[in-house]
DNA sequence: CCGCTACGGGG
DNA sequence: GGGTACGTAGCGG
């Protein structure tokens, strides 16, 4: 048989017996099921193996052996006990974990479908042979189905209705059902919501996709659609031959689940590993979209939809609505290699590799790892000791030189590539390292500050493989240099991922391989590298702007001085011992820093650098999110692009003056002054009556539909009392109060970033004082 | 400072 | 299938 692409696991019970289910891509594309059966099993550690088998023959259960593993960093002889029904193996263990001749159980709490994959050695998202299961590294993919699909709601009488489905194909299909008549080609009118999502359930099944894609799908299209289905009483047939969407509880919320079809939701994805490497800073479809693919949503408010719905002129809807589907489509073909190479680094299925958070995607890692290398699994701590570990006082964290507030000219950022992968390698931070016992060790490679230190005549588990990971890495990255192969990109990205989720997987609470004193070792040397930078660029008499963890921002006088800086940082690679390396990143024509206000404790780093080609670097100016208002945001964007292009702060103020001499006039916009704020609980389950609920209360008493889950839309009005009191809904609201949008919404957003400039709150309220008399 | 509550994405 | 998993800001005490 001709080699197969793995996109999907899962098992089912066949008399008791359990089955691997692999869900497979032939070459041409035709979607394969193969059926392996497969016994499951975990391991027994004790010191008294007979009679713990004599107990164990004696309960019937007589599948076992020993086997010698690596435990801890030592050989050791474990009883290995098997079962043919993995739902066997829970209760085998409750029973066995009573015993006092057992020490402790492993590898009983590793899902059944991933140990098949290990021990297998098969990787997700890769080609293998069926015959031998052998994995054939390939970069080509399949031809894959790929569907994606959005859903638009709004209320009617009491409850949210499913008013339109759009969906688009990676094969050129597009379309739009919706419950209302339209001109437009590609919309299909139906007479009944019913009706409707029936006809998208058929479709599904005639396009048959491979995979389905959404944008927050877990947590709304398929709830959406779930709660729909249950009121209306439709079979949720979205799988293969029908089967139903299954709900996997996971973390705070749950996973849809589409037996069949992989359900890949794109904003957790983004959410849990993307974000942070990303300059927008709310995870709107529209900015992500934006930012990865260079093309945003339709632009249609909430109040327009309502309005144009009611009108019954659907047409912007229906537009609205399938550019929804094309970007989650759009950003699937762009995210989907992404998560295969992920995939195949860590044995992860595309589905779980999709939700995962970081720390799980290293879990992974690390456990097929210690597959191969036969060692046992640590097992995960239980609910008691991630409540240890939590309540564990906090060491010392990474060292930030506070910004020097202003503008700055010449700015040349430095920063350490990959600085805690690259000290766990030449360091040797590992668990089983920490603490050897040998002289040597302790004298050469001692923590900087501390009573601690890491072995140096063995290489420990972790940096062993970290190291395979950050090398690869770099001779990607030189290969990359020549080639601009996107699978070689992905592959780049997957190892960077991995790489730099380890230290944080050393201090996670619920890490399997927590190790506190690897934390706080990584966090001192980090430490002592970026100080030593620091101190030898003062000694060469360069000035420090800003430095933060692994970077460090230094401001050149001139041209001269920009080709000095960059020489030091050459030589500076010199006196750094093993792979760490200090690495130059660019240098930007203009900045602007501000440090965090005396109140303000933890807030983030802020600052905005323009770049040579124009475009600006924002980070730690967060009003765009939703709980400002419109004016606020607008406001603050503007102040700080007049800042860093016109660099004039006096043309700045002038113009908040003048937005602020308007809200007091009462001239301001009545839409830009909205706040929108979810009720995310009950009505009655709120002991803290924030505005919002004061508003649902109120909503509620003049017989407006409220409900768990809505978005609240209020104004502050003007009249005594507290905020909350006043906070009337938007559409119900007869004038606003003017000092709250501005000593609460505008001017805290303006001085987020006029605070650099020594512009005082109170100077700006004073001198727009005299327009305020009415 | 601590502890509690709410938020995000989606419409 | 071992099930509970986030990280952070803002508020009131």
């Amino acid at each position: 048989m001709s080699d197969l692409f793995l996109l999907d696991a899962d098992y089912e019970l066949e008399e008791g017996r359990g089955i691997i289910l692999l869900y497979c891509k032939d070459k041409h594309g035709k979607m394969q099921v193969l059926k392996k059966p497969y016994k499951s099993y975990f391991y027994i550690q004790t010191s008294s193996k007979d009679i713990v088998i004599k107990r164990l023959e004696e309960e019937g259960i007589k599948d076992i052996e020993i086997v010698e593993k690596i435990l801890n960093g030592s050989k050791k002889k474990l009883i290995k006990v098997y079962s043919e029904n993995p739902r066997e193996i829970p209760k085998i263990r409750d029973k066995v974990k009573e015993w006092k001749e057992v020490e402790e159980e492993y590898e009983y709490a590793v899902s059944y479908v991933y140990k098949f994959l290990m021990d297998s050695d098969l990787e997700p998202a890769n080609w293998f042979s069926p015959d031998d299961l052998a994995v054939k590294h390939s970069n080509d993919l399949p031809e894959l189905n790929i569907l994606a699909f959005d859903i638009e709601i709004i209320e009617e009488g009491n409850e949210e209705k499913i008013i339109m489905i759009s969906y688009a194909t990676n094969r050129g299909k597009k379309q739009v059902l919706a419950t209302k008549e339209s001109s437009l080609s590609f919309v299909k009118s139906f007479s009944s919501e019913k009706q409707m999502i029936e006809a998208f359930f058929d479709e599904i099944a005639k396009i048959d996709p491979d995979i389905i894609c959404t944008y927050n799908g877990d947590a709304f299209d398929f709830a959406k659609l779930k709660e729909r289905c249950e009121k209306l009483k439709i079979k949720m047939s979205i799988g293969k031959n029908g089967e139903t969407v299954r709900f996997e509880r996971r973390g705070r919320g749950s996973a849809a689940s589409v037996k069949g079809r992989v359900h890949i939701d794109l904003f957790n994805f983004v959410d849990h590993i993307l974000s942070p490497s990303m300059k927008t800073e709310v995870l709107t479809l529209d900015e992500v979209a934006r930012e990865l693919l260079g093309e945003g949503k339709i632009e249609l408010k909430w109040q327009e939809m309502k309005d144009a719905w009611k009108k019954k002129d659907i047409e912007r809807i229906a537009e609205y609505c399938l550019k929804d589907s094309e970007l989650t489509l759009a950003l699937a073909e762009y995210l989907l290699p992404q998560i295969f190479a992920i995939s195949r680094l860590t044995m992860t299925l595309p589905f779980d590799t999709s939700r995962y958070y970081y720390s799980q995607l290293v879990e992974h890692f690390l456990m097929r790892k210690s597959a191969e290398d036969n060692r046992i699994i640590p097992n995960m701590p239980k609910h008691d000791e991630i409540e240890q570990r939590r309540q564990l006082p906090s060491y010392t964290g990474a060292i930030v030189i506070e910004p020097k507030t202003g503008l700055h000219e010449n700015i040349l950022v430095f920063d350490f590539q990959s600085l805690y992968p690259t000290i766990i390698v030449t360091h040797n931070i590992s668990p089983e390292t920490l603490n050897c016992g040998h002289t040597e060790c302790r004298m050469k490679n001692a923590v900087p500050g501390g009573k601690n230190y890491f072995c140096m005549q063995q290489k420990g588990f972790i940096p062993r493989h970290l190291e395979e990971v950050v090398i690869e890495r770099r001779k990607v990255k030189e290969e990359l240099k020549k080639t601009k192969s996107s699978m070689l990109k992905n592959y780049q990205y997957a190892l960077k991922i991995i790489a730099n989720a380890m230290y944080g997987y050393f201090g996670y609470a619920g890490s399997r391989w927590f190790c506190r004193e690897c934390g706080e070792a990584c966090a001192a040397f980090g430490r002592h590298y970026i100080t030593f930078v620091i101190n030898d660029a003062k000694e060469k008499g360069f000035e420090i702007l800003y430095a933060d963890t692994d970077s460090c921002f230094i401001k050149a006088k001139d041209k001269k001085e920009i080709e000095q800086a960059i020489q030091w940082h050459e030589k500076i690679n010199d006196k750094l011992p093993g792979i760490i390396e200090l690495e130059y990143r660019d240098t930007y024509p203009v900045g602007l820093f501000v440090s965090r206000a005396k109140e303000e404790v933890g807030a983030k780093k802020r600052y905005a650098l323009l770049s040579k080609d124009g475009s600006l670097e924002i980070r730690g100016f967060e009003t765009v999110r939703r709980d400002w208002c419109e004016l606020a945001k607008t406001v603050q964007h503007k102040i700080l692009k007049m800042v860093l292009t016109e660099r004039s702060v006096e043309n700045a103020v002038k113009y908040l003056k003048d937005v602020i001499n308007q809200v007091k006039s009462g001239k301001a916009k009545k839409e830009d002054l909205i706040i929108y704020t979810q009720l995310t609980m009950p009505l009655s389950a709120y002991k803290q009556i924030a505005p919002h609920v004061k508003v649902a209360q109120k909503m509620k008493e003049r017989g407006r539909p409220v409900g768990e889950g809505m978005i609240i839309e209020y104004i502050i009005t003007k009249g005594k009392g507290s905020i909350a009191e006043r906070a009337e809904p938007a559409d119900e609201a007869k004038d606003y109060d003017p000092d709250y949008y501005i000593n609460n919404q505008v001017l805290p957003a303006a001085m987020r970033v006029l605070q650099a400039f020594n512009i005082k709150e109170d100077l700006v309220r004073q001198e727009t004082l005299s327009s305020w008399v009415k």
